[in-house]
DNA sequence: TCGTCTTTGTGCGTTAGCGCACATACGGTG
DNA sequence: CACCGTATGTGCGCTAACGCACAAAGACGA
């Protein structure tokens, strides 16, 4: 393991955490840390994707956009996943756009590595097939709370998940990217953020909101996030070292 | 290609259909076709899957419910697609319900057979990875379609992604039925069922709906149909025939 | 043919969220 | 420190969809 010092970050992304002996080395090898901005467009709806990337420290939200211009999130992905699981899927693209929601770096990968060791089928091809059923069940839930839940506990829900994948218990973030991610008015997020302010959940500063109560936001939550979280720690967590060949 | 013969509706099942020579011989010996009556339960949500199905006549509908009993779709899948994604990508459950939408056969592999196939890493893993994609891609704009379009627009693309996987014009279905699909009021789907009735797009009848100008439909639609039905053309139509490897 | 059950139709009042139009306030820059 | 662009706060009227209550009309068996 004396490598990883060399490419530290590496081991902050929880999937390449996993990995272990000559599987990590390689893996390793064909990583490249890459650093990025708020807002910066990884790829967009339709795009051929150049890179598979795993987070270590920064946040990207896939995002759908609309014939009419509307936007909605369908997903999150942070330190615990990686962006691009169409290049082993099959597909080399997607619908949607990927942007960065929270700055920071991501270690990405060519898809000619990617699909060469994926195809040896070992560990690291059980946890990208594991990951993508975790993704599945968050965008699901995603589907679900859309058409059941009101705002304000959706936004509950979007802090809890972008926290979850924070350092930090400030989220630099306007109410109007927010709008853009649940799909709804600005003045929709703004409403609801005063009421969870005024319930001394976050504390709602310009361009930033902080969470003071988390366990608060987790009660005020729709019941959404605690299924996506307990979804991903069953399929990514303790168990994880078992293949299922 | 004799065994066809014997079990002859498996080749209505498009994944099934694409596979050839051993591949085929190997996986047709692991299939027993099931007959289904509509709403019949395949599994509930955190069930331990038995099987993984290729629907060939029948329509399954993955379906959410809350916690306070409201209910809503996130996928239909045909004979376009297998039901049972988690046991290949390793979570062996989910947590929505597969529910029998339209009646009619389905063909089933146990697991281990599921398994033992697609460690293969041949063209079966191949097409099971794609459909994943494509159901994703299914997912997601369900997601977006539920946060930003009207219900009669929705029920548009509802009605054209059974009529795709129905050989009949007449889908078998309640009001009181597709509005849990939807998740929104029986009365909304009634009051919209009218709308395209009174445009001559779909016959009302008592627990039927016929369709009547199928491009109509699609006009009357949210973009939302016509972008789930072409990645499921491009990922799983004509090119198929390329592995990624 | 009658009675019953299911499905569909209709009519309220209610509400969450929209769209628009501003007012205010923060915070970085010159 | 004054300025200005961006972010947030607020107040309308509007509409889609909700929840509820009940009427009408198919379907089907006795």
């Amino acid at each position: 393991m004396a490598a990883i010092a060399e490419k530290e970050p590496v081991r902050k992304n929880y999937l390449l955490a996993c990995l272990e002996g000559e599987e990590f080395k390689r893996v390793f090898k064909a990583l490249e840390p890459v650093e990025f901005e708020l807002g910066h467009v990884i790829y967009e709806a339709g795009d051929k994707m150049d890179y598979v990337y795993f987070p270590t420290t920064a946040i990207v939200s896939l995002l759908y956009i609309m014939e009419d211009g509307g936007t909605a999130e369908i997903g999150i992905i942070g330190n615990d996943g990686l962006l691009g699981v169409s290049l082993f899927l099959g597909g080399d693209s997607t619908s949607n756009r990927a942007i960065i929601q929270s700055a920071g770096m991501m270690c990405r990968m060519k898809p000619a590595d990617l699909r060469k060791e994926f195809k040896l089928g070992g560990r690291f091809q059980d946890l990208l097939l594991r990951y993508t059923q975790a993704l599945i069940t968050q965008i699901s839930q995603t589907a679900v709370c859309n058409r059941l839940h009101a705002v304000e506990e959706q936004l509950c829900r979007w802090l809890l998940l972008s926290h979850d994948r924070l350092d930090s218990d400030k989220l630099v973030m306007t109410h109007d990217l927010i709008s853009n991610m649940l799909g709804v008015r600005r003045e929709g997020i703004t409403i609801a953020a005063q009421k969870l302010a005024a319930r001394k959940l976050i504390k709602n500063t310009r361009g930033t909101i902080e969470v003071i109560d988390r366990q608060g936001l987790e009660d005020a939550s729709c019941e959404c996030y605690e299924i996506v979280n307990s979804e991903y720690n069953r399929l990514l967590g303790r168990g994880i070292s078992r293949t299922f060949a």
